[in-house]
DNA sequence: GGTCGACCGGCAGAAAACTGCTTATCGATC
DNA sequence: GATCGATAAGCAGTTTTCTGCCGGTCGACC
């Protein structure tokens, strides 16, 4: 999936030379990314760039990953976030977690675990904003909670699904849910990969 | 809230001085307080008592606190657990955050930091209006697909229960579900009618 | 005190969901 | 053409959930 549309990343860490290493690291396996050496920059970019994924410092100095974080979050409430630092403390790690963040690495970072983790986020195409709502709570406010459980139950999966480019291993990892079991869901729920791909990727991939 | 029903905290630790510490610091400030020194005493008590939150070091001889938390969210899949732990290295932090720990404080505990925590997490307010998103849309967005739909159903259950005024009898009719299989769930879940409404009623149908 | 209605929970059979094993298909690669 | 990886689905055993039946508690009312 990568190649066709190789997954943005925003890199984030005011230690140039660690920035740059990584920077490299991670463009030698086909992600495109985006560097930034302060938060300020960072924010920036993330309103003019579309980006999927941030991988950012903890410490810097103008602002906290932390604040960073909150403050992207803020533009792009759903967007993944990989923290790292060296010297962590726990409650730093705390809060980045509560923040809903992917994962805490620390420093120094293992390429290959880095790159583990940035795939297994994978490219979330979905829109977020938008769908969210609608997709379970259309349904009326009368109908039996099995339907209601199942509607958005459906809801998840399929963004998980879109989320992942059709990937059902990835998903399955994401929600961590048994490969027959979740067969056995998209049969019962109505969902069909090939529909949503078709639905979804077209946007860029179809010229007209 | 607390005084009229205490909330029932299971405290778990393997340290006996520690644990009898702070089982009577949690009592004198009105928490009706459960121990167990291991994690297979207390996964027993968790499926006999109404336990509203388990606090748990993340060491203990016969299995690690991430392993007891991972089987207690089999019984409570919801239940809040705060994790507490001296030395505790970073990847544990993050697995058990990652399993939904509401906070992990480090040893020695600051009691008034326990306080506080533990006091944040009993006031699961629901004001219908507001809040209601947060209930379950909190969630990691990596969360196990199962804690995502369970935490969805707890809500909805719990917004229905208040939109009736706790009247049982009609939350069954709305939600067209089996007074048995409500129960259960309710129990499950963690669900509390008294709570609901002595949260909800008060403000404006009190008198007094 | 007796009765009624609403609620809770134990128990056990029925129903549904989950999951490992297996086979089959399809596309990509060798 | 052979092979491999990913997906889908049949089948069966296991686990979980649902639900009807029952008894028990509590407060309101007669």
């Amino acid at each position: 999936m990568t190649d066709l549309e190789p997954m943005v990343i925003l890199l984030v860490d005011d230690d140039l030379d660690v920035l740059g290493a990584n920077a490299r690291f991670l463009r030698a396996n086909d992600f495109f990314v985006l560097v930034a050496e302060s938060a300020g920059t960072a924010l920036g970019k993330l309103t003019t760039d579309n980006i999927d994924l941030i991988v950012t410092d903890l410490r810097m100095p103008d602002c906290s990953g932390l604040e960073f974080a909150a403050k992207a979050r803020e533009s792009r409430p759903l967007i993944p976030i990989i923290f790292f630092s060296g010297y962590a403390q726990i409650p730093d790690v705390v809060a980045a977690m509560k923040l809903g963040a992917v994962e805490f690495l620390e420093k120094p970072i293992d390429p290959d675990q880095l790159l583990s983790v940035i795939r297994k986020v994978g490219k979330p195409k979905y829109s977020p904003a938008a769908t969210q709502r609608d997709a379970f709570e259309s349904l009326d406010h009368s109908s039996p909670l099995k339907m209601r459980v199942l509607a958005y139950e459906k809801f998840l999966i399929e963004s998980c699904l879109v989320q992942h480019a059709g990937d059902v291993t990835r998903v399955l990892e994401t929600l961590q849910i048994n490969r027959r079991t979740l067969n056995d869901k998209m049969f019962r729920l109505g969902i069909s990969r090939e529909v949503l791909l078709s639905e979804n990727q077209n946007p860029d991939d179809m010229p007209r």
